[in-house]
DNA sequence: TGACAGCTCGTACGTTTGTACGATATCGTC
DNA sequence: GACGATATCGTACAAACGTACGAGCTGTCA
């Protein structure tokens, strides 16, 4: 196993479909309209075209109900995220990862609850 | 002041090459070129162009070092990792950007000092 | 059963991106 | 001052992206 071979890279906007289509569990290119955040609206046509695009890439798959497609996710968030993330920190930061935590940790307002559970994280040397 | 209104937005190589310029400080495309990972190999040319085109955006500016341009960031990388990873989270992760700190605190292999600077850094309500 | 609303499919098109060739300009050296 | 080495510049081009129109198919309800 190991390596989950992920087809073909994302664009921005590919990316953005997706994540709906993983919140959502199950969607409409409708559902992923509405879904998407107010001040980026988009055509439905477009939304259509990119789930097809995500469909040829092997991202996503559809089941037909009534006259409508269903899509839903057909690769693993984790994968896609830890490729995604790889890819990007790599260009912007060379491939360490710890300016980029840093700068988040600077940005971000987390919460006890949120910063407990990043500590149990970093301190734990996980069985990597 | 606020908003250092940065101009166009960035592909994936362009960012590349302007973080080697950063890292480089000044740099000639030779420079560049010398300075890409050695399993991403690419032509004299291509960087060339990319520089070119970053200078256009006016990510980068050039002085005249005999026949050779000597290429400098004209931005300061802050607001761009500042807004480029704003985007990254907003495509991804939907604009939360717990998410991700925690899968790099997860995946990352911190040494203690790292852990130290990140718990100050989180536990310090930093003056936002 | 026919009209309508809603949905997909084929197709398109201007831009951006990644990559690069060939021509030309410039610096140092003999 | 001519020559070679090294740079840049103009230009190119295929693929990927973002966006979308219009035609046609398919349930649904009167």
């Amino acid at each position: 196993m190991g390596k989950k071979e992920l087809p073909a890279a994302l664009s921005a906007a590919e990316t953005e479909v997706l994540r709906l289509v993983w919140d959502l569990g199950f969607a409409t290119v409708q559902n992923v309209c509405d879904a998407l955040p107010r001040d980026r609206e988009v055509a439905y046509a477009t939304v259509q075209t990119l789930l097809r695009r995500l469909e040829k890439k092997g991202y996503v798959s559809h089941k037909i109900d009534g006259k409508a497609h269903v899509f839903s996710a057909a690769v693993k968030q984790d994968d896609v995220i830890k490729r995604t993330v790889g890819d990007f920190v790599e260009r912007l930061f060379g491939g360490d990862v710890r300016p980029l935590m840093m700068h988040l940790a600077g940005q971000s307002d987390l919460n006890e609850k949120d910063i407990e559970r990043l500590r149990k994280l970093i301190e734990k040397p996980s069985q990597k």
